[in-house]
This record gives structure tokens, sequence and C-alpha cells, in this order.
DNA sequence: CTCATATTTCGGTATTTAGCTAAATATCGA
DNA sequence: TCGATATTTAGCTAAATACCGAAATATGAG
């Protein structure tokens, strides 16, 4: 819970979260987003993946990372549920991804 | 945004909030319920603070800090929102806090 | 005014984090 | 095998964070 709060708490890595939703992308083309150095980058991605948020798929030489947002969405969930904040939408996320 | 989760990735800190959901507290109270110094302590609820997460209230000489939940809940819902993630129960909870 | 109480601020240390460049690793194509 | 490419790892620095005990601040009681 708190390495995904963490990992959430710096906007380079919210943004590239933001960026995954749309489709997965390798870590050069996520990288050209950025104005920080590959190096910077690839920690960001150490950090995104030890919580969970993304999956790493290496194909050849290349990394192709993409966003697992069921484990955003448990963790949102369940922490929002201690606070007895409903977060009702998340079914119909649920049949979303069921396609 | 970015003040709000890295807040919540602190363990001590959530559970400040969740002590704060069933009442206020004043800043003696809630560090009761710690092994860390009230120091430790108050550079805690600073943060919480900060992120406007609570709210405190100075009466004589005590403070007694509070949680503000829409600030919580709308920090949530906006970033779930982005994720296309609902979260219809909020709806719900703005009944709640409306009486 | 003085004392006791509640809380924060100060000064310090240890750990973590974000960033960089340079070097290492791995894979592919020729 | 050699060279090019994609990415990570290593080594470093600067800034931020968590923690402590001690000192400062503010208030209310007497």
């Amino acid at each position: 819970m708190s390495e995904v709060f963490k990992a959430l708490a710096d906007p380079t890595r919210r943004r590239v979260l933001q960026l995954l939703r749309e489709r997965p992308m390798t870590a050069g083309e996520l990288a050209g987003h950025f104005s920080s150095s590959k190096a910077t980058l690839s920690a960001h991605f150490s950090v995104l993946r030890e919580a969970g948020l993304v999956a790493a798929d290496k194909r050849g030489v290349t990394i192709t990372y993409s966003l697992r947002l069921s484990v955003l969405e448990d963790a949102l969930l369940a922490f929002a549920e201690t606070f007895g904040i409903g977060l009702a939408g998340a079914g119909a996320l649920k049949e979303e991804s069921g396609r």
C-alpha cells in the first residue's frame, strides 16, 4: 500500500501511468516524453514495477511496459473503502476489463 | 496532488487519518496511539495539514485535529477519473456530508 | 508573575530519493 | 565476431525525509 502511494507521489511517474493508459509503450518511447535522462526514467519504471503498477515485457532488446490498471484500482478501492468512500464506478470498470 | 499522495505514502500518517475518521482528536491524544516521539508526530501532522487532509483547531493550549474527508475524497476522485476509474460512490458521500 | 501543560520548533544524524554521466549488459543484424 | 541499439546498473551528489532530545512558545491556573 505504501509502495503504491509512494509511486503515485511523483508527477513523472503519474504521467508515465497516464501515457500507458492509452497503450503499452517501450522504455525508450516513454522516455521520449520526458526531459530527464533514460537512466533516471529507468529508475522510475523500477519504482512503478515494484509497486506492481506496471508490467514489463521484454521482447528482444526492447522492454514494453504496460499499465496494470487492476492493481491501481484495487489499491485505491481498498484504501477508499476504509474511509467509507465508496468507489462504485469500479464495477463498471470490471465489466470493461472483462471483454 | 503530489502532496496528498506523499502524505498518504506513510503508514503512520494513514493511521492518523484513520483515527480521525471516528472523531477529532488532540495532538497529544493522537500521539498516544504511536510509539514515536511527539516531535515526530508533530511533523507528521504538519505534512497532513499542508496536504489539506486535516484541519487544526487551536483551542486554548490544545490543538484538535480533524479529518477533512472532502479533500481526501476530491483528490482520489480527480485522480481516479483520469484513469477512467469512476468513483460513483462519492455522490452518496456528498449527500452525507451535506447534512 | 510563576508554574505546569500542550505543542511546536530547533539542531542534529541517518536514510531515502531524484537526478546525472559513464559503464555494463543483452540482443540483433551483417 | 563486430557493431549498433535499448535498457539497466554503478557511482556519485544534492535535496528531502524520518527520527530523536532539548529548547522555545503559548495558554490557563493559581
